[in-house]
RNA sequence: GCGCGCGUAGCUCAGCGGUAGAGCACUACGUUGACAUCGUAGGGGUCACUGGUUCGAUCCCAGUCGUGCGCACCA
C-alpha cells in the first residue's frame, strides 16, 4: 500500500466494478426501499447542492441495501422547459439563428440534440460521486411512456372538470413570451417613483389627483376608485373625470379596497394590467382595456402617438406629455415590489390571455390531510407548517406555457374555436364523435415542467401500467429534497400521487439545507462563487478556476470582482480531495439547519481522516503479514480487545440511530470518533506492546481483533465513504475468510453486546497514562525520557488493575519503574510532581529534572480549578431545596462529585505545602 | 402584515433541564517503525439581552435587540 492515501488512484476502478456487477439494481429482499432522485435539469450540470443531495440519497440507499432491503434508487432527468429552451436559444443566437426562423419542428430537434450532448455530463458527474442508482431504468420526463402518462393525467383531470381553460390575468413574461405560475415570479423591493397625476373633472371644476407607480397603464384606465365614505370625495360620486391623453371619460366609484390613508386616497383602475384592479373591475362590471402586445409594447387600443412603444419608453413619453399639459402634480421617490420572472429576470406584466388551469382545491384537500394524519412525515417536522401555510391559501395553477419545448397540451380546436381534449387527435375525435374530415388544430402551448415532475414518483415506475416495479416500490420510502421546491414540487407530487394512485408518493420527506459558500452567500453563476463538485474531487488550478468562473457570464462586467474574490478565497487553487472526503464532508454538514456553509478546511480535515484510516490499515496489514491469524478463543481476548469491540458496538448503535433519524452529521461524527479517537489513538497504540511482548495466544487475539474491528468499521463507514471502504475491505476481508465480491452487499453492522467492565478498565488505564503525560508535558520533560513512578493512596482495585495493565501502562506512559508506597513507607514524596487518578497519587521524583517552583505553580493552577468545582458542588448541596427536590440519583452524583473534588483539593494542597517547605 | 428560522470558543457548527462539546485555527513540545494529511499536552465560552417557571435554565415560557428566509401586500 502507498504510504499515504491517494483517492485518484483507487476511486476510478471501483465504480465500474460495481456497475458491471449489476449491484445498483434492486437485489430482492423482503422490505422494499425506494428513493426517487429529484430529476436534475437535463441541460445543466450538477452543482454543490446536487452533490450534497446525492450524497445523502446514496448514503441511505447503500445503508438499506446493506441491510438486505430490496433497494431502488431511481434516477432520471427533467426536461426543464423554460430553462432548456433558453439555453438552446442562446446557443442558436451564437450562430446568428432564431427559433422563429427555423420553425417549431427544427427547433425541437435542436433541443433533443443538445439534450443528448448535455445529459451525459450529469451522469458522468453522478458516477464520480459514487451514486448507486439503477442506471438501467433511468427516466426522462419527455420519454414516450412518461409523456403518455402526462396526457392521460391531463385528459382525466379535464374530464373531471379539474382542468379548465380560461381568459384571465396571468403573470406574463414579455421577454420569454410566456405565462408563468405564481411561483415562478419573484418580487423584490426596488427603487421606483410615485407619479401624482391630475385627472380633470368633466364638469370643469378642478381635478382629482391619482397616484401611480406605472403611469403608462393609465391608457387602460376605466375608472377612479375612492374609499367608501371618504368625505373628501363624497360630492364627486356620480361625476366623471377626463382621462388625460385619451379621448375617454372615467366614472368615480367606491370600493373597500381603497385605503383613504395612502397617497391621495384615490386609485386609478386598470383591470387589464393589475390583479387588484381586475377584481375591482369585476365587482363593478367595468370594461377591460388591454393596452399591451405580448412583448409589452403598446397595442392599437391606445392613442396613435403611443402605439408600438415599449412599455418603458411609453412611460417616459406619457410623463413628458402630462408635464406639458400641466397635469403632473408631482413625482415622489418610492420603494415598491417589482415582480420579475425567475428565469428571464424581466419585469412581469399582469396580462389578459387564454390559459389552462388546474382547479387545485379539490386536489389540495386530501394532500393536506395526508400530512395532518401522519401518512407523510416531514423531517425536520417544522416544514409541515410551511407546507400547510401554502396549501391552505393555494391558488389555481396555471399550467400552460407559450413554449416549444415540453409536453404539448393534448387539446385540439376546430375552426369555430371549440375545444376537444383527448390522448391524441384520434382519441379527441372519437371521444367527441367528430367527423374524420373536420379540421382540427392542436393547441400550440406546452405544459409547465412541474406538471410532469409532479407525476415522477409513479410514472418512473411504469404507471399507468400496473407494473411489478410500481407495485413493489410505490409508495416510495423517502423524498430527499431542498425546502426551496416544497411548493413547486413536493406539494404537487403529493396532490397528484394521491389523485392518481390513491396513495401518498412517499412516506417521509427529508428537507436538507442549502449549500452556501464560505461567506454564507448563495452559490450562483452570476455571483461567480459556484464550485463544481468534480473540482473538489480532482482538484483545479487557480487559473483554470478563475477562467471557469468568469466565462459565459450574463453580466460580463462582474468578471473582475469575481476574479478578485476567487484569487483571495483559493490562492492555491483547489487540491483534489477525492470523492469520499467530499461525501464525508457533506454528511457532516447535514445538520437540521437551513443554511450550510461549505469551507475547504472541512473537506481537508476529512481527507486527512481518509489518510488516517488508510494508514491504520497499513499498520494492521504489517502486523498480520507473516503470521497466521485465526479466530481466537473468547478467553484469549484481552481487556483491550474487549474494550475496542465494546466501543465498536456502541458506535454501531449510535450510527444506526442517527442514520434512521436523518442525522448524517451525528452519524459521521460517531464514525469519525470511533476510528480516530478510539481505534487509532488508543487501540492501535495499545496493540503495539501487546504484539511485541504478549504470548502467542494474545498476539493472535490482538491481530484478529485488529482485523475484525477494521473490517467492521469499513462496513459501518461504507455508505458514507464507498470507495476507500471498498478498497481496504478487499484487502482485509480475505484475512478473515470473508467471502463476497463487494462490501456494498455485505451486512451492515448490527449492535451487539457491550462490555462495561472492559470499558471501565481501559478508562482507568487512559487516566493513568494521561496523568503521567500531563506531568511530562507541563513540566517540559521530554516525551521519550523513561521515568520512575511512585504510587500512593490507591485502592485495591487500582493495584489489581495495575498488575493487569502494568506492561501497557509502562509502555505508553514511558515508565521505567513503579514503586508502591504503603502507609509505613518513609520515602519522601516532597519533591515529586503529582497527578491524581481517583484517590491514588501518581508521583514522579523531580530530582535533577526540573525546578520545584514550576511544579508548584502547575499544582496551584490545578488547585484553582478544583476549588471552583468544589464550590459549585458544595453550593448545590448546601441548598436544602436541591437536596429535597432533585432526583435521588442527581443528589448522589453531586455528593460523589463533592467528595472527589474535596479529595483532590486536599491532596493538591498537601503537596504544595510540602514542596514549598523545600524551598 | 403573516409564517418560519437563527444568535453557544477566533471561525464554522453540534448539544440541550442537572459539572459547556466537535472540527478548523491557536500555544508548547515531539521524526518511539501506521500516519507530519501526524503525535502528546495545553489555552480559549457571564451559551445575544431582560424578566418568568423550577431545587436547578445555555436548554422551557414571555418580551427586547440583532439577523436570515418564505408568503402576501397600498395605487
Amino acid at each position: 500500500m502507498d504510504k499515504s492515501y491517494n483517492p485518484g488512484a483507487i476511486e476510478k476502478r471501483w465504480y465500474d466494478y460495481w456497475e458491471k456487477g449489476g449491484w445498483f439494481s434492486p437485489q430482492g429482499g423482503e422490505k422494499p426501499y425506494c428513493i426517487m432522485l429529484p430529476p436534475p435539469n437535463v441541460t445543466g450540470t450538477l452543482h454543490m447542492g446536487h452533490a450534497f443531495q446525492d450524497t445523502i440519497m446514496d448514503i441511505l440507499t447503500r445503508y438499506h441495501r446493506m441491510q438486505g432491503d430490496n433497494t431502488l434508487w431511481q434516477p432520471g432527468m427533467d426536461h426543464a422547459g423554460i430553462a432548456t429552451q433558453m439555453v438552446v436559444e442562446r446557443r442558436l443566437a451564437g450562430e446568428g439563428k432564431h427559433r422563429r426562423d427555423m420553425g417549431r419542428e427544427a427547433f425541437v430537434d435542436e433541443v433533443w440534440k443538445w439534450k443528448e450532448e448535455s445529459g451525459g455530463k450529469i451522469t458522468n458527474q453522478m458516477r464520480h460521486l459514487g451514486a448507486s442508482v439503477d442506471w438501467g431504468h433511468s427516466c426522462f420526463t419527455m420519454d414516450e411512456g412518461l409523456s403518455e402518462a402526462v396526457s392521460k393525467v391531463f385528459v382525466s383531470l379535464h374530464d373531471e372538470g379539474l382542468i379548465y381553460r380560461g381568459k384571465r390575468l396571468v403573470n406574463w413574461d414579455p421577454v420569454l413570451h410566456t405565462a408563468l405560475s405564481d411561483l415562478e415570479v419573484l418580487s423584490e423591493e426596488e427603487n421606483g417613483k410615485l407619479w401624482h397625476i391630475r385627472y380633470p373633472r368633466r364638469d370643469g371644476k378642478g381635478y382629482m389627483i391619482v397616484a401611480t407607480t406605472r403611469p403608462e397603464t393609465m391608457l387602460g384606465d376605466v375608472a377612479v376608485a375612492v374609499s367608501p365614505g371618504d368625505e373628501r370625495y363624497t360630492d364627486l360620486l356620480g361625476a366623471e373625470l377626463e382621462l388625460p391623453l385619451c379621448d375617454r371619460y372615467l366614472p368615480i366609484i367606491e370600493d373597500d379596497y381603497v385605503d383613504s390613508e395612502f397617497g391621495t386616497g384615490c386609485v386609478k383602475i386598470t383591470p387589464a394590467h393589475d390583479f387588484n384592479d381586475y377584481d375591482i373591475g369585476k365587482r363593478h362590471d367595468l370594461p377591460i382595456i388591454n393596452i399591451l402586445n405580448d412583448d409589452a409594447t403598446l397595442n392599437d387600443s391606445v392613442p396613435e402617438a403611443y402605439r408600438g412603444l415599449d412599455r418603458f419608453a411609453a412611460r417616459e413619453k406619457i410623463v413628458e406629455d402630462l408635464k406639458a399639459a400641466g397635469l403632473l402634480e408631482k413625482i415622489e421617490d418610492h420603494r415598491l415590489m417589482i415582480p420579475r420572472g425567475d428565469r428571464s429576470g424581466a419585469i412581469v406584466e399582469p396580462y389578459l390571455t387564454d390559459q389552462w388551469y388546474v382547479q387545485i382545491e379539490p386536489l389540495a384537500k386530501p394532500a393536506i390531510e395526508a400530512v395532518e394524519n401522519g401518512q407523510i412525515r416531514f423531517v425536520p417536522e417544522n416544514w409541515s407548517k410551511t407546507y400547510f401555510e401554502w396549501m391552505h391559501n393555494i391558488q389555481d395553477w396555471c399550467i400552460s406555457r407559450q413554449l416549444w419545448w415540453g409536453h404539448r397540451i393534448p387539446a385540439w380546436y376546430d375552426n369555430d374555436g371549440n375545444i376537444y381534449v383527448g390522448l391524441d387527435e384520434a382519441d379527441a375525435r372519437q371521444r367527441n364523435k367528430l367527423a374524420d374530415d373536420l379540421e382540427l388544430k392542436q393547441d400550440e402551448d406546452v405544459l409547465d415542467t412541474w406538471f410532469s415532475s409532479a407525476l415522477w414518483p409513479f410514472t418512473t415506475l411504469g404507471w399507468p401500467e400496473q407494473t411489478k416495479r410500481l407495485e413493489t416500490f410505490y409508495p416510495t420510502s423517502v423524498l430527499v429534497t431542498g425546502f426551496d421546491i416544497i411548493f413547486f414540487w413536493v406539494a404537487r407530487m403529493i396532490m397528484m400521487g394521491l389523485k392518481f394512485t390513491g396513495e401518498v408518493p412517499f412516506t417521509e420527506v427529508y428537507m436538507h439545507g442549502l449549500i452556501r459558500d464560505s461567506h454564507g452567500q448563495k452559490m450562483s453563476k452570476s455571483k461567480g462563487n459556484v464550485l463544481d463538485p468534480l473540482d473538489l474531487i480532482h482538484g483545479i488550478e487557480l487559473e483554470a478556476l478563475v477562467e471557469k468562473r468568469t466565462s459565459g457570464l450574463m453580466q460580463p462586467q462582474m468578471a473582475p470582482a469575481i476574479e478578485r474574490v476567487t484569487r483571495k478565497d483559493f490562492p492555491e487553487g483547489i487540491p483534489g480531495f477525492g470523492t469520499d472526503a467530499m461525501r464525508f464532508t457533506f454528511a457532516s454538514l447535514a445538520t437540521n439547519g437551513r443554511d450550510i456553509r461549505f469551507e475547504l478546511s472541512r473537506i481537508e480535515g476529512y481527507r486527512n481522516f481518509c489518510n488516517k484510516l488508510w494508514n491504520a490499515t497499513r499498520y494492521v496489514l504489517m502486523q498480520i503479514e507473516d503470521e497466521t491469524t485465526t479466530q481466537p478463543e473468547a478467553g484469549d481476548l484481552s481487556p483491550i480487545d474487549n474494550w475496542i469491540l465494546s466501543r465498536f458496538e456502541r458506535a454501531v448503535g449510535e450510527v444506526r440511530g442517527h442514520l434512521d433519524s436523518y442525522r448524517f452529521d451525528l452519524a459521521s461524527q460517531a464514525i469519525y470518533e470511533l476510528v480516530w479517537d478510539e481505534f487509532c489513538d488508543w487501540y492501535l497504540e495499545l496493540s503495539k506492546p501487546q504484539l511485541r511482548h504478549g504470548d502467542s495466544a494474545t498476539k493472535n487475539a490482538t491481530r484478529h481483533t485488529l482485523l475484525k474491528v477494521l473490517e467492521s468499521i469499513l462496513r459501518l463507514l461504507h455508505p458514507v465513504m464507498p470507495y476507500i471502504s471498498e478498497e481496504i475491505w478487499q484487502r482485509i476481508a480475505p484475512e478473515l475468510d470473508i467471502k463476497g465480491e463487494t462490501i456494498m452487499l455485505q451486512p451492515y453492522p448490527e449492535p451487539g453486546a457491550t462490555d462495561s467492565e472492559a470499558e471501565a478498565d481501559i478508562a482507568w488505564l487512559k487516566l493513568m497514562i494521561q496523568g503521567v503525560r500531563r506531568i511530562r508535558s507541563e513540566l517540559n520533560i521530554p516525551p521519550g525520557k523513561p521515568l520512575p513512578l511512585l504510587l500512593q493512596g490507591g485502592q485495591a482495585s487500582d493495584y489489581a488493575r495495575l498488575q493487569q495493565f502494568n506492561d501497557l501502562f509502562c509502555a505508553l506512559a514511558r515508565i521505567e519503574s513503579i514503586e508502591i508506597l504503603d502507609d509505613s513507607s518513609t520515602k519522601t514524596t516532597d519533591d515529586c510532581a503529582v497527578s491524581l487518578v481517583d484517590k491514588m497519587k501518581l508521583l514522579i521524583p523531580l530530582a535533577g529534572l526540573i525546578d520545584t517552583a514550576e511544579e508548584i505553580s502547575r499544582l496551584k493552577k490545578q488547585l484553582q480549578k478544583e476549588e471552583i468545582e468544589l464550590k459549585k458542588s458544595s453550593g448545590k448541596l448546601g441548598n436544602k431545596n436541591f437536596v429535597a427536590n432533585a432526583p435521588e440519583a442527581v443528589v448522589t452524583q453531586e455528593r460523589e462529585r463533592l467528595e472527589a473534588h474535596q479529595l483532590k483539593v486536599d491532596q493538591l494542597q498537601e503537596q504544595i505545602t510540602k514542596m514549598e517547605a523545600l524551598n
